[in-house]
Formats: structure tokens, C-alpha cells, sequence
DNA sequence: CTAAGTGTATTATATCACTTAATACACTTG
DNA sequence: CAAGTGTATTAAGTGATATAATACACTTAG
């Protein structure tokens, strides 16, 4: 139940989920909702890992995972930066949405729920929004 | 990479999950589904498990959850047994499905999609269902 | 050049969820 | 009574996760 600011980033950190999965995620969504912006420095691993009181080498598999989804760069001996790319950003979100969809769908469909029903469904879940 | 048919229920088992989630999975669609009628007797815990080749405590570990979940029902020295309610079955998936339905949502806010571009987005993604 | 701050790598250890194994008990039915 | 139910217990093994301590290569500010 940690609940840290760090820098310009807000952190919340339980018990539920892998520790590196949960930084991995906030990052994530902080860039693709542009509460980072392209071209930031991100926290060192090590003034991360400091801050949220966690090993430096859970950290990195976060950071090592960002990279991989093409949302940072690392700078040897500067240090960790978001992508100055837009088309990075969109694509990482439109291709994270697909799985979400799909994923979504095969849940419903599990449950004997059609494709219409789904939409009908949802229709009724949020009629304010 | 298991494929196995136990009475009238298929079971495919990986090892992408745990394996009582993925039997628990398995009963939970195809009750939901009417796939195995209201109040019919599932495999004992000791034929399942040998037939899928598990130990029979990962089996009644799944046994267990399906009891919670209110879809069946067990009987000392007989079996379990699907629920011969109706009405649990449907309270069931209406539960879960709401569920998903929210934890999907969170994560495509999460990516920076509103409610609407959600809707759009899905309208897209299944123009032919 | 030096010191401090970067990312990175390695080795060891600890914990927890999951799974298996072996065994035993209580209950029901033929 | 025998065979088949669900259930409980104890022990052990494995892999993912996380920590700890340490070291190396690189970059920048001074």
C-alpha cells in the first residue's frame, strides 16, 4: 500500500500484482495519456528504486519491458528517456487496445454471451458516460 | 498441451495458467453456456484427475471454487453436481460478465480511450458480427 | 582528470503460489 | 462389506518474484 510521488509521477503500489508489472503499467499509461511527455528523462532506476523503497533490479525488468514496447530509450550513463515518437506511442496504444479487445470478447463469449448482447450489454453498463 | 475429452466436457490444458484456473475456467463456460444441463453429475475429482493426468488436489481445488461460485453443488459418498437452479447460473454470468466489463474499461482508460472512442473502436474491430 | 550519476550484469538468498505425492477419514450406495 | 464419493493433512519440489551485495562501462559536471 505504497502511495508515492516521484517527480512529476504518481505511484500506487500493493500486493496484488508483481511489483515490476504494476511500475510497468503506471508508466505505460502515464505516457500513452500524455501525463509524460515525449522526449522526458524518466527517474533513474536507482532514485526509483529509493523512492518506492524496492530492489533497483525490479526497476530495471520494468524499465527493460517500456523499452521493449518501444515507449523508452536508454541513454548509457544519462539515463532513461520516453520516446520523442507520436507514431510509437500510437501504435503501442492501438496494438495494447487489440489484445484488450480480443481478450474481452473471448471472456464474454465464455460466458455465452454473443457479440450483441456484448453491445447491448455495455449500452446499459454506462448510459451516463 | 493436453486435449482431453472427460464425458461430454473437453478439456484443453496448457501451462499458460494455473491449472485449477483453467478447469475452473472450463466448467464455468460450459455451465454458463448449457453445455452440461442443470443439475447433472461432473466427473469425481479422482476420475478427472486421472484422466487429465493432475493431482486430484488441483482438481478439488477447482471443485471448490465452482461450489463459490454457486454453480454446483457437492454430495458426500455421491458427486458433484451442476446447480438445478436457473437462476444461479444467470446471477453467475451476470456477475462476471460485469466484471469483465469493468476491468476492461479500466484498462483502455488506462491506454487514454474514453468511453466513446471505445464504442467506435469496437464497432470497427467487429463490422462483420 | 575526477567524482558522481547513469544503465547493466552477476551471484546468492528468501518467499510464495502452484503442484505433486502419499495417506487417512467420513459418508453413501449397491 | 466393498467400492466410490468428497475432504484433510503433511511433506516435498519447482518456478516466478524480490531482495541484497557487488562490480563494470559509460557520460557528464566540476
Amino acid at each position: 500500500m505504497e502511495n508515492q510521488q516521484v517527480g512529476s509521477i504518481h505511484f500506487q503500489i500493493d500486493f496484488s500484482q508483481p511489483l515490476y508489472e504494476q511500475i510497468l503499467d503506471q508508466f505505460r499509461s502515464s505516457i500513452a495519456k500524455g501525463e509524460i511527455d515525449l522526449g522526458d528523462k524518466i527517474p533513474s532506476v536507482r532514485e526509483l528504486a529509493q523512492a518506492l523503497k524496492i530492489n533497483p533490479n525490479t526497476v530495471m525488468r520494468a524499465y527493460q519491458e517500456l523499452e521493449r514496447d518501444g515507449l523508452t530509450e536508454k541513454r548509457r550513463g544519462q539515463g532513461t528517456f520516453v520516446t520523442a515518437s507520436k507514431e510509437q506511442v500510437d501504435h503501442f496504444r492501438h496494438q495494447l487496445a487489440g489484445k484488450y479487445i480480443e481478450s474481452f470478447i473471448l471472456q464474454m463469449e465464455n460466458l455465452g454471451y454473443s457479440w450483441s448482447d456484448i453491445k447491448t450489454y455495455m449500452d446499459k453498463k454506462h448510459l451516463g458516460n
